[in-house]
DNA sequence: AAGCTCTCCTGATGGC
DNA sequence: TGCCATCAGGAGAGCT
């Protein structure tokens, strides 16, 4: 469940243990780690070794390794469940080890890839005129980043016809935001994940970007959320943020605000938590004053229409 | 054509 | 004990 925090806790320890040291050789030990790397994995193996690491660089939840002056970039995901790992020499192998890059220099020991559920990955690809692999040309600036711009944030959700909690997770908007943080800014923010972008004023979408932000670097302050051993750093640690987590993982507990059991309602394949009174249900679309024909909606007073009576697809 | 759904993957967990 | 279903979810392919 790596998100912004976390791959950010990874590319400072990669900045620190691997730039600046140069590939003595590349394994490949499961072809699906390099999928995105077209020309498979003997090219990948063989375009890396002798290469020198340069700056670890990161936009949203993509992190990537300069090769020398190439003009040609090691870019990594870390899916669900990746982790780059360096380990000293002699280090036993991992049950779910991918890929291991061996360094020139004496005691650098190996960067290592692993990853149980193999959603994440590295490949080799040119840079773009800013320095950005051309295949995240797509991926939105993040909120850290200083040259985020919000007012073209919020220009882009009023254009939008969706709702709060998917533009979050939409990496062309806003890159870095993942499940659990749009969780957490939503709680702050006091907004229902199903809010239409198009409702938003502009001084709530800065307090949203405000709590994105906070969350953001709250997390980043500890080291990152983990909930097991999927998400380390490179030096196999786990961050401390989890125990702060205010509404991701808390359905039934009592909302930290008001006390109200929180509720996870099943949202895109995942979860969505939240609490009903904080986070009240958006008003229905405002189209509804235009089609009177519309039954009476008999839970109209309920706290969550449209979920439990709706059918299941 | 923007918006949404589906799919990839493995291991932990729960029900019977 | 074993077996099957469910869940976790980032992101891009592929629908509509």
């Amino acid at each position: 469940m790596p998100e912004l925090p976390e791959v950010e806790v990874v590319r400072r320890g990669l900045e620190r243990w691997a730039a600046g040291r140069t590939v003595a050789e590349a394994e490949v030990l499961h072809p699906r780690a390099v999928r995105r790397h077209l020309a498979g994995p003997d090219d990948f193996a063989a375009r890396l070794k002798g290469r020198r690491i340069g700056t670890a660089m990161r936009r949203g939840k993509y992190l990537w390794l300069p090769l020398g002056d190439a003009g040609v970039s090691v870019l990594a995901h870390l899916g669900m469940s990746g982790q780059l790992l360096i380990q000293p020499p002699g280090t036993p192998d991992e049950k779910h080890l991918r890929i291991r890059i061996a360094f020139t220099d004496p005691g650098a020991g190996e960067l290592r890839f692993v990853d149980q559920r193999t959603f994440g990955g590295l490949s080799l690809h040119p840079e773009t005129a800013d320095g950005l692999p051309d295949v995240i040309a797509h991926i939105a600036r993040d909120p850290l980043d200083p040259d985020f711009d919000d007012a073209a944030f919020h220009a882009a959700l009023r254009r939008r016809r969706t709702t709060v909690k998917r533009a979050l997770l939409d990496q062309s908007l806003i890159s870095g935001v993942g499940n659990i943080y749009a969780d957490e800014a939503l709680w702050r923010a006091r907004l229902h994940y199903d809010r239409p972008t198009a409702t938003l004023t502009r001084p709530l979408t800065t307090e949203l970007l405000g709590h994105v932000r906070d969350v953001m670097n709250a997390a980043l302050a500890v080291g990152g959320t983990s909930f097991d051993s999927l998400y380390v750093n490179v030096n196999g640690e786990s961050g401390y943020f989890a125990r702060s987590l205010d509404a991701y993982g808390r359905e039934d507990e009592p909302c930290r605000r008001c006390g109200t059991p929180m509720r996870r309602r099943a949202w895109m394949n995942r979860s969505s938590y939240f609490c009903p009174r904080c986070q009240r249900t958006p008003r229905p679309r405002t189209t509804r004053a235009l089609s009177p024909a519309s039954p009476a909606t008999p839970g109209a007073a309920d706290p969550e229409p449209g979920s439990p009576e709706a059918p299941a697809h």
